[in-house]
DNA sequence: TCGATTTAGTAAATCGATTTAGTTGATAAA
DNA sequence: TTTATCAACTAAATCGATTTACTAAATCGA
């Protein structure tokens, strides 16, 4: 269990340090069989494994990448860094953890101390308000990967999930229960593209089956000063919505508080469809019908290119996109 | 943003290579006021932030701590991982994450890598089969605190919840509830102190009551396998139970799955309380009563220890205990 | 048979810090 | 006046790999 040097499998083999470290890595060229055999012997023997700090400092490679997320706590976040960290520990890489908390500061940052880290390579859910920086880091060799956040600025590697599509699709079925009123409650997506198509996909669906878009009924969520006007207010309107589409989980949340508290009943007095999973849905006295992410293939997908980037030096601007499904449950009343 | 170097900033300062790195590490004997300031402009000026590798590979220390876990996404597991991660951060250590599944011989390899890689100390919640592994590497100097878990064995540095008091009071609880029989479903508890002083706990409180252990009603669940008997016939026996008190999250949940798929309904038909925090519990269609440990608060003093049985040297055996509470929900029926 | 080439391997420089053992010039003690 | 001490610094070794440039022996071609 000791610590075993290169120097030792030397002396052992009878070789050099050299031809030790050629061997180690693969470097065949006019080496005898019988070098090899001892070199083998001595390394197995001494159960030698390089030193990874001695060899990241000549290499200037840390076969380390890190991840900005906004808290690792999360339900789908914590899914993703389980993705990220499996694909990774299969090509042994490690994997450096930072929370931003969605603020902007901490992640300029964590970008900053990854950096002089010298991270290979990083994984980032963006808060938006560093797409410069990002890019500046991007230029400066440092390959980044983002995800979950689509900025508009952003020229760079990207894994998300189809969300216009998911938009569509859970409008659609809406629709297809025959919800005509269907209020669309998200963050301020003004920049930000992955919010933006959630509308749009909204907007599409209406569109296509010939229902005119109410910008009364599209209401904006803060995360710091909640609803733009009560939700319950809304209900109480002269032509109410009939069903609630959530963009994001903390607005599910906040609105089935606001709801459950204020009495009233889903879906037999308004429908709810959320984006994103809900941890222990199942358990819920209304189970939530729910646009799911895929957030630990996620964190494979966006391993996977990160990698690729790392390793093949083809470092493009690639966007990957991947599907959403609907997992139906019990929150969606056909009228 | 370029990577400047000591000898950048020697240059700029026009002193050696050994002075800046006299004064970075605050070895100030004999040097003079002039050459501190030179020094501090040229760092500032230049924007130097020392190689941490270069440094890890001189001082033998890396500033970075393993976390061995399950796996990240549990509920409880996430937020001590983050508890860790902000007071890693404070201190400008360094969090590589591994997860075991539960698998010893993942956490075998896990351990391996960790200490190859160099890590300064590990924080680990075991699955008890690698113990005379871990005191292996604690006997070879690397430092390593347990939580989560403690198991026989373990003459270790540990975090633990208070589980003895905490399946008191859990107890004490139902019993002033009416409950007197009340069933115990808990993992097999040999060797693994931590599920035993909740079985302690819980006899304690029953004594306490003058209520006798029935040993019927200590009951075994499985992680692969389910339950020991049916706890629908449990239900259904001459004398049943009127409350379950669940040990374990998974436990919680699969029978909470049961009852709801047989149409048990809670409280009525049967109390459940159980031990660890549901994520969402407040949405439940029964919003369950549970003890709750401190998960976040476990990962930092996790982390206070481990930390300062790396930098103080004064690695003994320490135990730290921490209090639970109960949260107080609807799932508990006065009888 | 002699220079050129190939094979097999090694010595030494390097990555970017830290640290030990000196060095130099000034002052103090004898 | 000479030696000892001290203040203020620096040269060089070191951590444990990788890699470049080099050497020595064997083989080859003409």
């Amino acid at each position: 269990m000791s610590k075993i040097k290169l120097i030792d499998v030397a002396n052992l083999a009878g070789v050099s340090k050299s031809t030790v470290s050629q061997y180690l890595n693969g470097r065949f060229d006019y080496m005898s069989e019988k070098t090899k055999e001892r070199i083998k012997r001595a390394v197995s023997e001494l159960n030698y494994v390089p030193n990874p700090i001695a060899r990241s400092l000549k290499l200037d490679k840390t076969k380390t990448i890190g991840v900005i997320v906004r808290d690792i706590t999360g339900f789908d976040t914590s899914r993703t860094i389980r993705g990220i960290d499996d694909y990774c520990k299969t090509s042994d890489y490690n994997v450096l953890i930072y929370n931003t908390d969605v603020d902007p500061e901490v992640e300029a940052r964590s970008l900053e101390a990854l950096y002089q880290l010298r991270v290979d390579g990083i994984i980032i859910a963006p808060t938006g308000k560093n797409t410069d920086l990002i890019n500046k880091y991007i230029a400066n060799g440092l390959p980044i990967v983002n995800f979950q956040l689509e900025h508009d600025g952003n020229e760079k590697s990207i894994i998300i999930s189809d969300y216009r599509k998911a938009a569509y699709d859970a409008t659609e079925y809406l629709i297809t229960l025959g919800h005509q009123r269907i209020c669309f409650m998200t963050q301020d997506f003004t920049n930000v593209k992955s919010r933006m198509d959630r509308y749009l996909g909204y907007a599409d669906a209406l569109n296509h089956y010939g229902i005119p878009v109410d910008e009364q009924l599209v209401q904006y969520w803060h995360r710091n000063s909640g609803f733009q006007s009560s939700p319950k207010n809304l209900l109480n309107e002269i032509n109410p919505p009939t069903a609630f589409f959530t963009q994001h989980l903390p607005i599910t949340t906040e609105l089935l508080a606001m709801l459950n508290a204020a009495n009233i009943s889903i879906p037999d007095d308004v429908s709810l469809l959320g984006f994103d999973d809900i941890p222990m849905a199942a358990f819920f006295k209304v189970p939530i019908t729910v646009v799911t992410q895929n957030p630990y293939e996620i964190g494979r997908e966006a391993t996977k290119l990160l990698l690729n980037n790392i390793n093949n030096k083809e470092w493009g601007r690639q966007k990957v996109m991947l599907p959403c499904s609907l997992t139906e449950r019990l929150s969606c009343k056909k009228l």
